[in-house]
DNA sequence: TTTTTAACTAATAATCATTCTAATCTAGGA
DNA sequence: TCCTAGATTAGAATGATTATTAGTTAAAAA
């Protein structure tokens, strides 16, 4: 992956395009919904001093500029680079994350990674409850 | 809310019925889908000397008995009494969790509670996935 | 009912993910 | 090239959860 592109990604986005913000969006794009953990481990094997704290916060950033969406399993977070709703699968046994992809011609919805077993299913809504209706916006 | 039922609820599930146990079953009666910081403010009003790590516990033994089912959100872990696989609606400005019910004749789908705002939804399916079919059962 | 025992409780310490702090550095505009 | 708002860094702090351990108790056996 060439870095002129993600620099350009990122500055497009209003975000400087730092060494440390590239290897982060690179290791989005290396693995599938990667925690914080995984992250920083691709990022620290290319540059040695890379941070922690860097990786939070740069993951925060890119976050409240909506370039990534976060996900939350077993007290854990977990990055997408895809940021409109969209449906998830994951493994009981590794945690695994993928992306479930609707086809928008036959609707018919299907995992991404075709063969996994599907034991459940959960839908979550999200919005304003009747309480917080009368003037919120933040989260 | 009467003792004997919830001691009843516990033993026939092959737990203790201890007291402890009844306040956080209580607790979980009492309201929609609490942390654990609500169970153990609402059992230690009642029992001065209730323990935190009791709170942990316990619900660690209702999940394992099938008695609770835990969700997670924004890095906290949330409870619930319905263990069948079911909907949520969370708000996105206090938090606050519902269950979505669904209508088992018409199939329609509404929120527990009526005048939710809903902005979102998204589905989550669990199961095994290509690399863990292969003699996995644990979570 | 009394005894026995395995299971439970509770205080504390330990761990893990995440956030904060304060000093230093840098990307990008002037 | 210089300037500076914003970014990075290391380490400390926080907050939720888990582990440890000694003492306690519920429930089964006698």
């Amino acid at each position: 992956m060439l870095d002129r592109p993600i620099e350009e990604f990122l500055r497009d986005r209003g975000l400087r395009a730092t060494p440390q913000r590239v290897l982060v969006v690179e290791a989005l794009m290396d693995a599938s919904h990667p925690d914080v953990e995984t992250i920083f481990a691709y990022a620290q094997a290319r540059q040695s001093t890379m941070s922690l704290a860097t990786v939070y916060n740069v993951l925060d950033k890119l976050r409240a500029a909506g370039v990534v969406m976060v996900l939350d399993f077993h007290g854990r977070r977990y990055y997408d680079l895809r940021v409109e709703s969209h449906d998830h699968v994951r493994c009981r046994n590794c945690g695994r994350l993928d992306d479930i992809l609707r086809d928008p011609n036959t609707r018919l919805i299907r995992p991404a990674a075709h063969p996994w077993v599907i034991e459940d299913q959960s839908l979550v809504w999200q919005g304003l409850c009747p309480v917080c209706q009368n003037g919120y916006s933040h989260a």
